[in-house]
DNA sequence: CTGAAAGCGCTTACAG
DNA sequence: CTGAAAGCGCTTACAG
């Protein structure tokens, strides 16, 4: 007897299947894709040499007849943003659950600029771009794939005017959190680390100068920053040195709205290290409620991205999307972020 | 002038582009596959017809043929463990630099158990499996491309015979451990969150046993373990429950081994809220060597995984196997970890 | 159920 | 360079 794992090779054609199974190629084709009208006994016979053999139909050979590829097609901008990937993660989770496959590329500056056509090669039903690329070459690819009529996503891409959308709502996000400060009565805000040519940190900016002049505040007038001292290399590093600047300086804001957890993390340990108190003497708020925020004292209060409600979105307008022809119309769902009220912000105390 | 863009249709074949292009099918095919012989304005005229219409050619025509996939199929354990995510990411980027595109599949445990068929249907050219997997599931999914011929390794599951493999010696980290805390005079340890039936828990109990015993030392009098105390949720908030039972015992361990930095963390933060100061009363040593480890004070102890190291071993060996005659026998690359000795491991003070 | 045939879109070897 | 042809491995419609 000679045991499976020593057969010489594998079978390599439904032709050879159907020879070695003792069937015509018709019948055994009929078996694989569950087609009616097989006798129970043929099914048994297939799927047993099915298991003998090891046999796995050619994929591209159906394909080829127009099959469709049930792969999805999954464009990011990079595999270590801690959001990125959670979105990726729930984007995953709903495809395969629907039978689909992920074919995952990063769009690294000095890539491929076929990294689209690759896709459209392999016949992919959907693509789904996930995080911030160059809006030009964004642009040239959604018109490419709307040429080719492949139903496509952006996820986290606010300036897209070309296809359908799904972004977190940043301008919302920061008036929840200047509602929250200013409820507590702080009225100076220092901005820790939100600077730089990123649209997330254009749209919180455009979203504070709204929340502040909604309540009579000037943006110029009453925030600061002092990012421009000090290189950014670390997040938390860089949040501990404008900390450690505005501990120094007189008349500081008495709330602090940071551009992620780390560095809202970096600042509060800075402050408290130089004997200013957390919440008593500032407020911190960071961004993306990492599981961080809770492991500091006090805890973090931060805006939650709702990652999973995002790819939800997303995943289920792909989904849809597939087989139906593409809508002219570009739709922008918008996620409503949450702010989680923690330790680390607390009524502005008169000094 | 029409716009690309308001094109009806995309050119969906071989045939109907030459037509377009003025050209015969085969000038275009070798156009395409950049082949020699052809005249610089041949060339130019298909390019430009190329970015005109959008055309791309159906890649499952070629890969029916017998062309190359230049797919790899990645599965992994889940999309939510860093290190995972961390070792996914660095594969990723060397694959794509080799022009290779990843499938990506999470074993999620009431998956189809078809995962690897799809891959092989696909034609991947190489397999990698990233995470702990069933022993049983796995042994037959190896038998499986063992008989394809298919190239694949397994990166950080111990305990695979039959396939080559690329994993952490937990072992040598659990001595690297003992080696610190014992040279800094620490003869009890305290074990948070080292147990369970996982075979990287094992592994380290195993090293443990080793380390201790190369000491003079035995596991089951130097060592104590409150895990069974608590149900795990969080590790943060384990390692808060553990450090504060530990606080509580006379006699109590004088350095602390924990399974994760969050379960280091947690314990820590604990040990300070109670009065026990870090390290002079006790040491801690997390594992992975998360960023959160810099972000607490003082910084976590912590064993470094080599990520980049793994994955590159993975990758050179799997990218090294395409093309070539499986061998027969199984390969097992060890990755020797590395301690990062920070301030939260310090000599003993005798009391 | 069988068996012969067509066709998916490509590449390639060949004669011109 | 062109043009006609074969073949990759599958599915499907058809006659028996």
């Amino acid at each position: 007897m000679t045991s499976p794992s020593q057969r010489p090779r594998a079978i390599r054609s439904t032709a050879e299947f159907a020879r070695y199974v003792g069937l015509s190629r018709s019948a055994v084709s009929r078996v694989l894709n569950d087609q009616p009208g097989l006798r129970a006994s043929t099914i048994a016979r297939v799927r047993q040499a099915m298991a003998e053999t090891g046999f796995t139909p050619n994929a591209h050979a159906a394909l080829l007849r127009g099959k469709p590829s049930s792969l999805i097609g999954v464009c990011l901008e990079n595999l270590t943003t801690h959001s990125l990937v959670r979105k990726l993660s729930e984007l995953q989770e709903f495809f395969a659950a629907r039978g689909y496959t992920a074919l995952v590329e990063v769009d690294r500056p000095g890539g491929s600029r076929q990294l689209v056509q690759q896709f459209l090669a392999l016949r992919v039903q959907a693509i789904v771009f996930i995080g911030q690329f160059d809006p030009a070459v964004l642009t040239e690819r959604i018109a490419l794939l709307r040429r080719h009529g492949t139903p496509h996503v952006v996820v986290d891409h606010s300036s897209c005017r070309d296809a359908p959308t799904v972004t977190l709502d940043r301008g919302a996000a920061m008036e929840q959190v200047v509602s929250h400060l200013h409820g507590l009565g702080h009225r100076r805000f220092g901005l820790l680390g939100i600077s730089g040519d990123f649209q997330t940190v254009t749209d919180r900016l455009e979203g504070l100068r709204a929340a502040l002049a909604r309540r009579g505040l000037e943006f110029a007038q009453c925030t600061r920053s002092l990012d421009a001292h000090h290189v950014r290399q670390s997040h938390f590093e860089f949040g501990r040195l404008l900390a450690a600047d505005f501990a120094r300086q007189s008349g500081r804001p008495s709330a602090f709205i940071a551009v992620n957890d780390e560095t809202a993390a970096g600042a509060q340990l800075e402050f408290q290290r130089l004997g200013v108190r957390v919440p008593e003497e500032v407020s911190i708020v960071g961004f993306d409620n990492r599981d961080i925020c809770q492991m500091v004292r006090p805890q973090l209060t931060s805006v939650d991205q709702q990652v999973e409600r995002t790819a939800r979105v997303a995943a289920e307008f792909i989904l849809a999307s597939i087989g139906r022809p593409l809508t002219r119309a570009s739709l922008l769902h918008t996620i409503e972020p949450q702010l989680i009220v923690r330790g680390s912000s607390g009524p502005l105390i008169r000094r």
